[in-house]
RNA sequence: GCCGAUGUGGCGGAAUUGGUAGACGCGCUGGAUUCAAAAUCCAGUUCUCGCAAGGGAGUGGGGGUUCGAUUCCCCCCAUCGGCACCA
């Protein structure tokens, strides 16, 4: 009987259905174990062939748990708010709320298909107002909450103005937007539109002047981690700095443990790289030098105070407002030129403008604290206002871009660091002894530093500082689909969390959803929505997509709680993810988001741990093949070029050809033939004039004119291997293939691809290889008249050790997450038990059972055949016994100077010296130690024999 | 430029602690079955010299440690990812 993998399907997700078979309860006396997937937004060309990978992988380890004997939560669910799906209802013309519904269902169906044992009765969706009640009400903790340094942890704001009250700022450390200082007498004095003002600079969900990244394409200001090389993540429009009056999340006080726990779990060295990089932890001192002839102080940072002799000037931020104040007279026009040549600068400029040095001199100098020396002050856009103090000590000497700085406005460069015993040393690095540096000289760089930070302490000009890289994260969208900012603003404009009794606050029904081009958010234009009948007014910015997968996965361990966020026993018990699967893309923004989330709701007791997720597998990205057919403007006509005759000198337009169009797809000869380019052209309408120019001749107007008799219509196109998306209409869907393999082909296909981290372009040579395997295993239980083989005969040794051998070899694989291993023993145990003819039910239920977590259907089917009522994935996985696989015999390999000549079997138990003798003895030895004398004989016991001529 | 990862047959990849390099699969070659094909089954398949027996080379390149290195150390190259005036 052939394998109807269909059927079997179709039986399976029945009976799991009726069974409730994945449905798991916060009731156990089990171990727990929490598998997670990335949360997936609904995207609307469904899944591709990449995104299972993750799936399946977590999936197999999940059903692995679950054998074990664990208690397993496997959820499922949708970021469902959000820009990405936004701007594709805006595509479609159609209301979000009715396109995600609609990309779910398809999802849904589709992760079905697959077989992912999650537990569906926990789906859960950002957009859901049962779900963004709590996302809102976990923002107005942040709101009423602020981080006490001190205790290192985040407090209640009613704490900070008891502070106030009672001392002022004094004593007080904490995180702040603005340093600033007073006493309780002032604090009391000023009037409460002041109290607050200066409370929402320390409160954790702040309102505050930034500047942020304003894209105008997309209508809403982005984060720091949408925006790449000054472009917009999504959708690749222009971004630009503006300054905008924004809500804030305070991630930086959260800076240094967001580093120092980096160590407790376990993710890979290079997306904890990337997070320290982002983080951007640098230790230095703040430094303040006072400014001739003004009472104000230069603050400064710097990570080199053992240089501060060889600071002969300093420069500013231009945006800094000390600027304007401090520029003579004489220089205010350079100045204002130079500042306003700045402003016109978009981010994507200022970076790429790197080896040319520009500044402006401000006319004013500030006093050398330890030499009293008077040194200029300058101003350069190098210097970012957002670092540090936004203002540097410049040291030419050791630094790359003051050198370059000193060198164009002809300034002196004092060398302070000695560095000839580190000849291969560069600019800057932290090497050397310290010269023409006062009392600092003779001493080597770190001992030098940490010299003159206890004089800058002494002598008060300035302290010990650790700055960060990280920048608060910005809050507000100006978008209609996502969670509204619980916040509503009195007369005064001081602002206000709504009480948890009136969330969720519900986006309002609008007419028009799209984005506005004034920074205003759609919702704004609601007068009826915005404004309260008791005259208050209501925040009408939304949050990012970030905010509701800061917290999902806690929401998953009760996620129909209408009293709290979660229950605090379920969560007690479930407590963090264990084994956490996604791509590396969200290596700094979710993935932090949700670290800095974990942590503050740690600190306000509602969780017991402090990180989300322990153990973090990256999958590798699937990647596609990318089909270009080269254009050439020929005045206004459009000329295509084929590949193997375009002119390498030239350059053309490279248009994207869809998959299903091409002939040959993942071959190197892919190419469009008269059928794919009729269709090209039916889909692209506006080129059905085009000529294609190919090797056999041209094709025009929807017909191929050959050059000569029996010439070929053939168009290559140029491939290339790349991201696999709608957008290069280049994705495979895994219905198809699930349809004509079936869904445990395509799993263990998946897996077979290689180490799951790593990436590769999608391609089917080889599915077959998989599709045989599982036919061949079945012909282990089903003759071809469809009669069941399965015996209760004993098994002999060879087939108990393979099986054995088996389980040992998957059980291991399986925990270091090496499926694409776990594919291959199967294939070899099988192939090896079709060669012995075994069909002993002793051999074949074990086995059937080692392959459950990798093909759920067709094993199901295989165990109710087996005689059992209740699922497979209710069993247990396997015992092995090491007794089965211990031999009489050890084949060793000989060696002669360690190259492989022989092998010869000795007993398990034969001493070393036996085997000298017998090795000695062996022709083959004796043939090329050809009567030279033997330096060395090495045995090792069950390993190897080398002979040293 | 800095940081991280990767580099093995025609291809995907395996080798878990320094111990038989190339498991398993694809592809290819030959054979069986068939009127023929598909499917299936059997055998072979790192390169190279050789009719063969048997040699030689070989895990990106160069050097080192070791009886023995894909594995450890140093230098270099390539690819991918991250950061990029960060003081």
């Amino acid at each position: 009987m052939d394998l109807n993998f269909a059927e079997i399907e179709k039986n399976c997700h029945s009976f799991w259905k009726e069974k409730q078979t994945y449905q798991v309860s916060n009731q156990s006396d089990q171990p727990k174990f929490y598998v997670l997937d990335m949360f997936p937004y609904p995207s609307g060309s469904g899944l591709h062939v990449g995104h299972p990978l993750g799936y399946i992988a977590s999936d197999i380890f999940a059903r692995y748990k679950r054998l074990n004997g664990f208690n397993v939560l496997h959820p499922m669910g949708y970021d469902a708010f959000g820009l990405p799906a936004e701007e594709y209802a805006i595509s479609r013309g159609i209301h979000p709320a009715v396109s995600t519904e609609e990309n779910i269902a398809r999802y849904r169906e589709q992760l079905e298909s697959i077989g992912l044992s999650f537990d569906w009765s926990r789906e859960i969706r950002t957009s859901d107002p049962t779900y963004h009640k709590w996302t809102q009400w976990i923002f107005t903790l942040l709101f009423n909450h602020y981080y006490d340094l001190e205790a290192d942890k985040a407090k209640h704001i009613h704490e900070l103005e008891a502070h106030f009250t009672k001392y002022g700022t004094a004593n007080l450390k904490a995180a702040t937007t603005n340093d600033i200082s007073f006493t309780p007498q002032d604090w009391v004095s000023i009037s409460k539109k002041d109290q607050q003002d200066i409370l929402m600079q320390y409160r954790l969900a702040f309102r505050s002047e930034g500047t942020v990244n304003w894209c105008e394409a997309l209508g809403t200001v982005l984060a720091n981690d949408q925006v790449k090389n000054g472009l917009s993540e999504r959708g690749g429009h222009p971004v630009e700095l503006r300054p905008l009056t924004q809500w804030f999340l305070r991630i930086t006080a959260y800076a240094d443990r967001l580093l120092s726990d980096l160590d407790t779990v376990e993710w890979t060295d290079s997306l904890k790289s990337i997070q320290r990089h982002w983080i951007g932890r640098s230790e230095g001192a703040a430094i303040n030098f006072s400014i001739d002839g003004f009472e104000d102080v230069l603050s400064i940072f710097t990570t080199r105070p053992d240089t501060i002799f060889g600071a002969t000037f300093m420069v500013l931020a231009p945006e800094l407002a000390l600027v304007e104040k401090i520029t003579i007279s004489n220089q205010k026009e350079e100045i204002e030129t130079y500042v306003k040549y700045v402003s016109g600068r978009s981010e994507r400029e200022r970076q790429s403008e790197v080896k040319n040095v520009t500044g402006a001199f401000t006319g004013a100098y500030a006093i050398h604290p330890f030499t009293g020396k008077k040194i200029p002050i300058y101003i350069s856009e190098y210097v970012l206002k957002d670092y540090g103090t936004g203002a540097i000590m410049a040291v030419p000497s050791d630094d790359a871009r003051d050198r370059a700085f000193a060198e164009k406005f002809n300034i002196e460069i004092i060398d302070v660091v000695d560095k000839s015993d580190f000849p291969k040393a560069g600019i800057g690095e932290k090497v050397g002894k310290i010269i023409n540096s006062d009392f600092l000289n003779g001493l080597e760089v770190p001992e030098a530093i940490e010299v003159i930070l206890q004089k800058v302490e002494e002598n008060k000009i300035g302290e010990r500082r650790v700055n960060y890289r990280l920048r608060d994260a910005g809050f507000s969208r100006q978008r209609y689909w996502g969670e509204p900012i619980p916040i509503v603003y009195d007369k005064e404009g001081i602002a206000s969390t709504l009480p948890l009794s009136e969330l969720p606050l519900e986006l309002p029904e609008v007419e028009n959803f799209k984005p506005t081009t004034d920074g205003r958010s759609p919702i704004a234009r609601l007068e009826s929505w915005v404004n309260l009948p008791d005259g208050r007014r209501r925040e009408t910015d939304t949050m990012p997509g970030t905010a509701g997968s800061a917290w999902y996965f806690i929401r998953y361990t009760d996620p129909h709680n209408s009293d709290a966020f979660v229950g605090k026993e379920a969560i007690d018990y479930w407590e963090n993810v264990d084994l956490y699967v996604g791509g590396s893309e969200h290596a700094v923004a979710h993935l932090l988001y949700a670290r800095f989330w974990t942590k503050f709701l740690y600190d306000l007791e509602k969780i017991k741990f402090t990180e989300p997720f322990k153990k973090l597998i990256n999958q590798g990205m699937i990647q596609g093949i990318i089909e270009v057919a080269y254009l050439e403007k020929v005045g206004d006509a459009n000329h295509f070029i084929s590949t193997d005759i375009a002119d390498s000198e030239k350059s053309y337009a490279p248009l994207y050809v869809p998959i299903e169009f091409v002939t040959d797809y993942q071959k190197e000869e892919s190419h469009l033939n008269e059928a794919g380019l009729r269709k090209y052209i039916a889909w692209k309408p506006d080129l059905a004039e085009a000529v294609f120019k190919m090797k056999g001749g041209t094709f025009k107007n929807g017909r191929f004119v050959p050059n000569e008799e029996g010439a070929e219509c053939k168009f290559i196109t140029h491939s290339e291997v790349g991201k696999m998306s709608k957008s290069k209409f280049n994705t495979i869907n895994p219905d198809e293939i699930i349809e004509e393999y079936g869904a445990d082909c395509f799993r263990m296909y998946e897996m077979f691809l290689g180490p799951i981290e790593q990436s590769k372009p999608w391609s089917t040579n080889g599915i077959d290889g998989i599709s045989k395997f599982l036919r061949r295993f079945w012909t282990l239980f089903y003759d071809t008249e469809g009669k069941w083989l399965v015996t209760t005969d004993k098994p002999n040794p060879e087939a108990l050790k393979i099986l054995h051998q088996t389980i040992k070899k998957v059980k291991e694989d399986i925990e270091r997450f090496s499926f694409n291993t776990c594919v291959s023993a199967f294939m070899v145990a099988v192939n090896d038990l079709r060669k012995l003819k075994c069909h002993s039910q002793e051999i074949l239920q074990p086995l059937v059972q080692l392959m459950a977590p990798f093909a759920p259907f067709i094993t199901e089917h295989l165990w109710a055949k087996l005689g059992h009522t209740d699922s497979i994935h209710k069993s247990s996985f396997p015992a092995f016994e090491e007794k089965y696989l211990v031999e009489s015999t050890i084949e060793y390999p000989i060696s002669i100077n360690g190259k492989k000549r022989a092998t010869a079997a000795f007993a398990t138990d034969a001493s070393k010296e036996d085997i000298e003798k017998a090795v000695l003895e062996m022709k083959i030895v004796q043939k090329w130690v050809d009567g030279k004398p033997i330096k060395r004989l090495i045995v090792v016991p069950g390993r190897m024999v080398n002979v040293v001529v």
